[in-house]
DNA sequence: CTGTATTTGTTCGTATGTATT
DNA sequence: AAATACATACGAACAAATACA
């Protein structure tokens, strides 16, 4: 398959969908593929800025969405992590 | 004319252009009006922050634009140098 | 060699303002 | 009115490199 036109991994700004959950949708994927390994790091919040070229609040949201469903957790001045939060 | 109420050299928070730009433009003028020779450090972020009253986010936003348009060059864990970078 | 201080790098937390849908 | 989105702004915490006494 071609690597171009694979919207998998793109945002479109004018779908429906909002940004936020498209965004969460590509990250929830590649969490999901075992593209990162438990316990790694996500991508920091600039990092992902940068990537997909949304602002910050977009970023936060779709990470926020992404921990209410469990599959990462972050800890506060060091990053989002793969995997259910710790006890 | 007084030093004193020299707008020049003030940050306004309530103007429209952004406090990091306005620091920039203060800056730039500094740097082009030789105050600061050539190869010397710029202050210290920390004490930017102190001078001006602003926050450590927007230091470095102004510090960036000025890297962006050649003026300065920083060392990590050095400081921020007058003048083009050398090669 | 060993601390201590300084400085930039990086990260998330929070808030406000504005615009668009 | 409410949700979404982006830019700006300040804060806090820690890491890492550097310099120096």
């Amino acid at each position: 398959m071609s690597v171009v036109g694979n919207a998998a991994n793109v945002i479109n700004p004018y779908s429906h969908v909002p940004v936020y959950r498209q965004l969460a949708d590509i990250l929830r994927q590649q969490i999901q593929s075992g593209e990162f390994g438990h316990l790694d790091v996500l991508p920091s919040e600039k990092a992902l800025v940068q990537t997909y070229g949304v602002g910050r609040d977009t970023v936060r949201s779709a990470i926020a969405l992404l921990r209410d469903e469990g599959l990462v957790f972050t800890v506060p001045h060091r990053g989002t992590y793969i995997g259910p939060r710790p006890e």
